[in-house]
DNA sequence: AAATTAAACGGACCCCGGTCCGGATTGCCT
DNA sequence: AGGCAATCCGGACCGGGGTCCGTTTAATTT
């Protein structure tokens, strides 16, 4: 229930792929030109899959997202899921999408701290806490998203997440190694780690938080 | 090649699990007593198994090493493999269980800097270089040996790395949460993000190897 | 040595992710 | 309207991970 209900508003202005798979077009979003624009059919079946996805998280949980059943739900063949969203991946990225949509338009454009305007240390701590939490959120859908080990960190999603940390690195270490860096920052903030720190060790979130904004604080720490 | 023969020699020494699976119980080594003993002919397949996957990976690489077609090499069934090391990323543990061993000596017993003697700060500072170059040289191996998302962080051999880094934290910041930042640091040295980098990024292990030492730096800096 | 028991064996079986291709639709163009 | 090409659909098919259970075999006991 937690992503319930968005797709339904979505599906005019939510064209997508192409070739394969319709890959999650994070950064590039004013367009309004670039994209395809699905056939009549596939944009209907595309929707159609999206919501019935949704209800067998609702019902059974990410494991009963079996790309099968989700065709069965929503009434058409299998072919088609995979044609859609290329993987099982792609599905539950695509699920994903509409958050990390609405996170990303906070950090590029919205109100301070996230957004532009506060000092690149401060948006970057406000930034670790909001993915925190979001990921918290949608823990189960998150982990359930995350590709193999090859893919993982190549992943579109997480690298416009980490581009963004970049930059706001390099704005105020101009002279470190900013890209590995924002791999380690982006790193405590993985899905498969909040998960095990919380449900697994029980930590409570009060305390990841605190030690996102420790770590942003050393990292950032002039040196001695 | 890489892995290749050293199996021969680890049989009549190497028992191992009891119930379902073998999990590689690094942390208690001088035991000698503990262990079930596997019977005569478990233990000979655990072998036969062992060194028929190393023969399938030294022929068609870690993605070549499918259950069925490991049983088939080693002559065994395919239930035997699965009774044996539980799964795909049990069997493929135990083959780098003998490199993790080693590694868990040098630390815990070498000589300094990666061994006790030293400062903390400087066997930290060891212990990621020598993990760095130990992952890059079985990449393909510990990629394909990565568990999913939901027991990554729980698996017994990262625990008992991140357990040393936590303790070689702890001397060094004793007020800090070093437990979190354990977990950061270990991040920095997943194998998936050593072959993000070094593969897809292309980046030199040297920088690799100069990030690490620039974050325990950053992490164990005094605060100005 | 025979009997007893616990453990190991093996391969048939199931499920699911992913591929493929002949056939049906759609959108465009005349 | 009618025709055409591009796109999409769907379900049969494949391969691999993981499970199950009747059978076999090693260790132990008498």
């Amino acid at each position: 229930m937690l992503y319930a209900g968005f797709m339904s508003t979505l599906l005019p202005p939510f064209p997508q792929p192409q070739e394969p798979v319709d890959k999650p077009q994070l950064l590039e979003v004013g367009s309004g030109a670039g994209e395809p624009c699905l056939r009549a059919d596939a944009a209907r079946n595309r929707a159609r899959l999206l919501e019935a996805a949704t209800r067998l998280i609702a019902e059974h949980g990410a494991a009963g997202v079996t790309m099968e059943a989700v065709a069965a739900e929503a009434g058409v063949g299998k072919g088609t899921v995979f044609r859609r969203f290329g993987d099982r991946t792609g599905l539950l990225t695509a699920l994903l999408d509409h958050s990390a949509r609405n996170l990303q338009a906070d950090f590029l454009g919205g109100p301070p701290p996230l957004g532009p305007g506060a000092p690149p240390v401060d948006r970057l701590r406000a930034f670790g806490v909001a993915v925190l939490y979001r990921t918290a959120e949608q823990l189960d859908l998150q982990l359930a998203a995350q590709p193999d080990a090859a893919r993982r960190y190549a992943h579109p999603s997480v690298r416009a997440l980490r581009t963004h940390v970049t930059v706001l690195l390099r704005q105020t270490l101009p002279d470190a190694d900013c890209e590995l860096l924002a791999q380690t920052l982006m790193a405590y903030l993985d899905p498969a780690l909040i998960n095990h720190l919380t449900r697994q060790c029980g930590m409570p979130m009060e305390r990841l938080e605190k030690g996102w904004l420790d770590l942003v604080d050393r990292v950032t720490r002039a040196e001695t």
